[in-house]
DNA sequence: CCTTGACTCTCCAGTTACTGGAGGGTGTAT
DNA sequence: ATACACCCTCCAGTAACTGGAGAGTCAAGG
């Protein structure tokens, strides 16, 4: 019979951390001195303290090893644990791998401009959303703006017609070879038009940045967000969109508020 | 101005999530609404939130990034804090991956046994403990028994003499070549004699287990602790080590329990 | 104008696996 | 007798939220 001290010694266990095992039920000491109140272990129960020690040194939580401990659980069970852990693990490793690279991705962004990157780029999940659309092809990059502006009033008076409802701010997806789609978001499906779609723009991992600024400043952004992708392992699945969060035409071009979103996967 | 919800949607944080930050001070809503309470965000807030977030992917703790945000922060701090972080998440990828390589050992072991292996080894650290010792080497198996008993009697002895003061079990140390040093720990340091030495066991990280019953047991014991050994990466550093914690020379010998540990090291 | 449903607020409790401390009793050596 | 190490219980705190209760707010539809 041992006292708490001369166990928790023997096991290299704290006795706080013993008195809590007995107090949530997951290793009972051996019996208590009704008078003093005193904990005494025995050496028989080494074998359940160690086994308990080996699986928590897997990363197995305590009530994971409190199922493991019962005696009546079959080797299939015991496998089954261990694989369901494994493949955790692994995905904590990967994890992990990811982080350390968005580190040294950081740390070098900060080593050739000596402070923290203008654009913070986040990944985020991004809902599936019901828009009415107008595409076109974009000839050259002065005549964005027109064109854009008409696209977007064609798109507007097509949902006013119809009585559809705007449920966000305008978006333009950029598909290959310059072809702007300017798509605002509708609560519920509308009929199309000659020119104007209506479609379910898909959810997607998105890499995303903030813009502040007129539109001038846009290949900065655009660069960064690449750069960070690149750098971070991920690479572009789709056509990426912008989403003017605070656009005013007859406002001052300096308080608009653009969002980059690209579809990114991990390579 | 978004309320919490629509902001919520934008940046893709819960509201619960934007709530917490705005109490422990770390995201602030832009303003309260007096009357209703009712937090409000703005545009101009993102980037906070956006380097907040991303921050938060590298890894780094609420208080750290709260840090990190302040404006005044030079960029040799910046580094700082990221190289830390860096050398802390290459800690972590390196600890989990020494627990797939234990899970993995168990899983081949519960392969080849259909169950949870007879001894659990555990790794510990040893702290450094003053004995009294002698050694003998054993010239065959047969007369281990013997001449341990012999050696055991001759140190306790030489403690009894200098009114040395017992401090736990018996240990046998085997150093190479089959040479046993039988070891009581004392508690304070007394004369050595012709034969008996005083010196201090080192401490170690030691890979231990524990046997119950008698030392015909012990081949088997020492087999599964060599395995795991193997199995999990170690090599071990030196002598090994028994502890007697239990036995008595007129007793039942299958209430006896060792201890068994090996000073090991990760390859 | 009223109701419904979506949204918001605050406050409280719970999560994991302990750790630290206060305040008080126990056991042993000098 | 007293010092000291050891033991007890109970309470609070950790990090970063999450869930829920109970109550107030807002916009749209009838």
């Amino acid at each position: 019979m041992l006292k708490i001290g001369e166990f928790s010694r023997l096991v290299g266990v704290p006795v706080k951390t013993l008195r809590y095992y007995d107090e949530i039920g997951l290793f009972k000491s051996d019996h208590i001195d009704e008078q003093t109140g005193y904990r005494f272990y025995s050496f028989e129960q080494l074998p359940r303290l160690n086994r308990l020690l080996a699986l928590k040194d897997l990363g197995m939580s305590l009530n994971q090893i409190d199922q493991m401990l019962k005696e009546d659980l079959s080797a299939d069970q015991l496998r089954g644990m261990l694989l369901l852990k494994q493949v955790e693990l692994e995905d904590m490793a990967r994890d992990i791998r990811e982080r350390i690279d968005r580190v040294d991705a950081r740390l070098s962004l900060i080593e050739t401009e000596d402070k923290m990157p203008d654009y913070e780029v986040v990944i985020k999940t991004v809902d599936p959303v019901l828009v009415a659309s107008s595409q076109e092809a974009i000839p050259d990059y002065e005549t964005i703006g027109p064109v854009m502006g008409r696209l977007y009033n064609g798109v507007a008076a097509h949902i006013v017609k119809h009585k559809g409802q705007f449920a966000g701010p305008g978006m333009t997806v950029w598909h290959e070879n310059l072809k702007a789609e300017a798509t605002l978001p509708i609560k519920k499906t509308i009929p199309e038009g000659d020119d104007v779609k209506v479609h379910e723009l898909p959810g997607d991992q998105m890499a995303c940045l903030v813009h502040h600024g007129g539109f001038e400043g846009f290949p900065r952004a655009y660069q960064a967000g690449v750069q960070w992708i690149e750098a971070n392992g991920y690479e572009i699945t789709g056509p990426n969109r912008e989403v003017y969060l605070q656009f005013d035409p007859e406002g001052d071009s300096k308080d608009y508020v653009t969002e980059i979103q690209f579809p990114v996967a991990k390579v």
